[in-house]
DNA sequence: ATGCCGGTAGGACCATGGTCCAGGGTCAAG
DNA sequence: CTTGACCCTGGACCATGGTCCTACCGGCAT
């Protein structure tokens, strides 16, 4: 029924063109039927697919998520717990995050509560703060040798 | 005094060697002295701007916010306001990303909540979310025309 | 003298999710 | 017939914070 071509696709669904074109090559959508002079033609379930990729992005899935979500979705065998696990993996991952940005933030905060503002820079607690440097890491370094932790407040969260 | 070369640095702080030099490119770090066969030659005063930075990447600084910082604490005019202001402006930004992962994790947490995973995947509720295309994007079009704005609840938190 | 360590410069490459460009073909309207 | 809007491929490029590689040179120990 009705086709479309790959701007009518992408106007559709709200992206661009090529990332129509990249979500094919990384597997996301189906190499589509093509008319005689090479034009991709989409249909209604390849709206769908791309619906269904930005609305798992939305929830924070990577497009390699997306991916496993689709295959599970396809398969007639597989049991929704597999789509749980992938969730559960998530929520574990955004608590993690969560839990080290707040710390970062109230660090932060507790640094930017400190900083009187109205003087010279020499006297900037933020600044000494960070100018002190961490001896924490620098002492304890036979339990940390073997997977180098780098301890970071920020690891991971802001990447 | 103390002069070391760069691997001597980079191993003292705890970073690679190709990291110094990097740093150096970026202007983190002054461009060194050199021995005659042309070896950068540092002090202590890098071994404290390497540490200086890597304390405020453990803040979720970037590397352009150090910058800023250790050229503000260079500065004997500026005052603490300016870095209280970065500061401040970190703090609105970790908020910002904490509110919308948070509630990513309350959106996922709802769904697996909903999930008894023994069923097939065709029953999964996950899915089915994903599925339903989320049509409170489409029929505004007027009122959000002008940003474009995604109003994705993942917007920047995990990047 | 020979092996090895470590220094140099410069550039390629990693992940992530696209975006943009050049250089060309296709198609419908005027 | 031409114009403009669309489509094609293949590849380069963006940010971020590095890491790794090539290919070469210097210097020290055995």
């Amino acid at each position: 029924m009705g086709n479309f071509k790959i701007g009518e696709l992408a106007a559709a669904a709200g992206v661009g063109r090529d990332t129509i074109r990249y979500y094919e090559r990384m597997g996301l959508l189906r190499e589509p039927a093509r008319t005689a002079a090479g034009y991709r033609l989409y249909d209604a379930t390849d709206l769908e697919r791309v619906n269904f990729i930005r609305s798992a992005q939305e929830l924070g899935f990577t497009l390699e998520q997306a991916r496993q979500l689709l295959a599970l979705r396809a398969s007639d065998t597989a049991h929704a717990q597999a789509v749980l696990d992938i969730t559960l993996a998530k929520i574990a991952d955004a608590e993690a995050r969560l839990e080290r940005l707040s710390d970062i933030r109230d660090m932060l905060r507790m640094l930017a509560d400190e900083c009187p503002g109205e003087v010279p820079v020499s006297d900037c607690p933020i600044l000494a703060f960070l100018t002190a440097r961490r001896k924490d890491q620098q002492h304890n370094k036979k339990h940390q040798a073997a997977q180098d932790e780098r301890s970071s407040l920020a690891k991971g969260v802001l990447s």
